[in-house]
DNA sequence: AAAATTATACCTATCGGTAGATAGCTTGTT
DNA sequence: AACAAGCTATCTACCGATAGGTATAATTTT
């Protein structure tokens, strides 16, 4: 990946917080990086293309963030953390979340990429669970990763809305109760 | 509301669960009543105004779907339900989510009825916490409303992304398993 | 080393299509 | 006569995509 095509998945993904996959064209890319649309097409043949790379991309950064749970001493905080702190920092929802809720309307190479991070998270989260709460039922475990993942996407979606951080704190305290 | 004007919310609503709020356009909701597109601006003069219409429409069908919490057994094991009803019935995630997801490229009256709808929702499931778990405290009752809301909503939109209402069944039972 | 070739990264110009919106006309009902 | 509810026709703006051209850098051939 050459640093034109980082840059034109970056300003993608920007724009894609700010109103999801439909709100962002090839020329307010263009525009923002000084070239015209067709040099995108250039990096990116079709808008699907596109789409598949930076929901990657996005998957593997998050993933990278996140680290080994095992690395972590409270990995459990530490993942409602990571949706704090991208809220802060982008003020947005979680990108795969803006996406997931365009569902109808995205080919299917993006939604599969899109199943793939929230596959992975819940992964993680089990991973995280198990070294967190030893004393939990492998059943319980999974439906609690599941579900906690759940509450932090709906919590950061209607969080980033509303514009009030507190609605995501108080989902992220509320679930770090339920482990403690 | 004339005849006319509700059926064109209730084709809005349906192509908005297939895309979000950018992928219905007045052509195609006309085609599909077989009108033309203009009329449609008859009805609605612009479509912030059909979109704030039909989000303040979704809600009160919502609410009144749900009824006074007391009039029910297990207000909150029904609220769960309706969530897994919706998504069996409309194969998709919730209206309101979908919109949600779109914030940053939505008109803010649209984003006031979508916070309208949010907020009934959870003073609702307040309510019902009070109902049905009489022992815990106010605080943990208003943490709790606000996080379950934000579960169902985040465990609806993932389980229609990837055609698994098993997940979204997953979270129901778990936040049930909660307030036993 | 010099010349020829190829690949990279952009460009201009344009395509067909669709978007929301508007002006002004025609019905049918009251 | 007045109004509701539709119509045709058209506008400007934007969309993703493509064709074909250009300048430069790297590579290969001679």
């Amino acid at each position: 990946m050459n640093e034109r095509a980082s840059q034109i998945i970056d300003v993608a993904i920007k724009m894609i917080r700010e109103g999801g996959y439909h709100s962002f064209s090839f020329r307010q890319i263009a525009t923002e990086l000084g070239i015209k649309s067709a040099s995108i097409h250039y990096h990116f043949p079709s808008k699907e293309d596109l789409g598949v790379a930076l929901t990657k991309h996005y998957t593997e950064s998050f993933l990278e963030h996140l680290n080994q749970p095992s690395d972590r001493p409270r990995p459990v905080d530490f993942y409602i953390q990571t949706f704090q702190d991208s809220l802060e920092q982008h003020d947005s929802a979680c990108v795969c979340g803006i996406l997931a809720a365009e569902a109808g309307r995205l080919p299917q190479s993006i939604l599969d990429a899109i199943a793939d991070f929230s596959r992975r998270n819940i992964e993680w989260l089990e991973e995280a669970l198990r070294l967190q709460c030893t004393d939990w039922s492998e059943e319980k475990i999974k439906e609690s990763a599941l579900s906690m993942f759940s509450a932090l996407e709906g919590g950061i979606t209607f969080a980033a809305l509303s514009q009030q951080p507190s609605h995501l704190q108080q989902v992220g305290d509320w679930l770090k109760k339920l482990c403690a």
